[in-house]
DNA sequence: AATTAAATTTAGACAAATCTAAAAATTTGT
DNA sequence: ACAAATTTTTAGATTTGTCTAAATTTAATT
């Protein structure tokens, strides 16, 4: 497997293709900032491997053997992230970009061993499952903090958003993964929300609640 | 830079096209094993970067840049063949092949703090010096086992061949770095040499004993 | 249902890295 | 020194992954 077609196969599972769901070349295109005809191409290329099915003019969608890859794919990127973060010090906002590279790596026994060097971490840095060897994951019970009702309080267990900008704020804000949040007041005008966390109280806009994941309290 | 460029860069080097030694198109195709023709275009391309001094029909050898870029590659290759045998408990004759990927991993700050994470290690699992951030390098003191006076003893700091076969070899005769090793007689027959390593004696070939380097006791 | 708009595919081109076969230059042998 | 052998380069082709522009199919609109 290339690495290009790697890329297309991680692309088009996170695009929602497995599941029979057919994606259209220009979703793909504009995620992957290339271009329709590329993804074509790439398209009839996968679909002769037998990683995804291509019905012409209508998109793709990952075939059994497609979603094994794209797990396998996934689980290195994941396991590379808190290896970046756990034993090299990296903050959150700067292993995306070396962990791209990184999952490209040809080692079973790399990934394995660096599976077992982090004790078999569940989820990543920015709190999204690790899938296991065998290929199984379970997505974490969570929602979005600004579904929360007012006033409740939650765990941070996840971003939506994974740019280093959104993750340099919350940063600067003492935003972490592990953290309790409280919502305390809802603003109608704006639906920006006051909150506490790390006993600081702080006023966040909806679109920063709508990219933080939380975990009610059980 | 590309991996190709990376990877041609490295093998001049190897072959000693840094001290404006010409290396010949031939010798660097046959080390690649890639034709001929090929290396003349890649060093037309590698001359327009500056990277190598070409003469035509003459051969190339590395320019000031060319040099330092060398030197970061085997310093990447090498602190990575480190931290596959100590972190990850790979052995001698398996990191190679995942180094040689490794290698090409783009983020100084990655590199960096894997050396710092292996305590910025001087040599290889190979015995091999591993050039520092700067690019300066010790080349250990050291000789060929069949260069070694009859009798007299070194300790075991490196290998010439690091080949999978020769490596494991070694393994089996309980022959590995840091070992004293004692010459006890030689075969003037076929130069083989009868030696003393961890407690046991052993017969080996003059090929093995010109691809291990040892270390005088002082 | 026909026309327009949007999405998708095809056709042809390009850059990177490689190869083969033929031409040119260099080295070797006598 | 000159022919033969070797080495090196050139020319043209191939593969992978990409692009642009034109053609085709599907979807939307009136």
């Amino acid at each position: 497997m290339t690495r290009a077609e790697e890329n297309y196969i991680k692309t088009i599972f996170h695009l929602g293709g497995n599941a029979s769901q057919l994606i259209s070349t220009n979703a793909i295109a504009e995620q992957m900032e290339t271009k329709p005809s590329s993804v074509t191409d790439m398209a009839k290329k996968l679909a002769d491997k037998n990683l995804v099915k291509y019905v012409r003019y209508q998109g793709v969608s990952l075939t059994d053997l497609g979603i094994k890859t794209a797990l396998s794919i996934i689980r290195k990127h994941r396991l590379w992230e808190v290896f970046l973060v756990k034993k090299l010090d990296f903050t959150w906002d700067e292993v995306h970009e070396v962990a791209e590279q990184l999952e490209h790596i040809k080692s079973e026994k790399l990934v394995d061993k660096i599976d077992e060097l982090l004790d078999f971490p569940k989820y990543d840095p920015h709190g999204d499952p690790i899938p296991t060897k065998s290929g199984e994951f379970l997505e974490r019970d969570k929602q979005l903090l600004s579904e929360l009702e007012i006033p409740s309080s939650g765990i941070c267990v996840g971003v939506k958003d994974t740019s280093a900008t959104f993750l340099k704020f919350l940063d600067k804000n003492h935003i972490a993964l592990g953290h309790e949040i409280t919502v305390l007041e809802k603003e109608d005008f704006d639906d920006s929300l006051k909150i506490r966390i790390a006993g600081r109280e702080l006023q966040i806009s909806n679109q920063i609640a709508t990219n933080l994941y939380v975990k009610k309290e059980s």
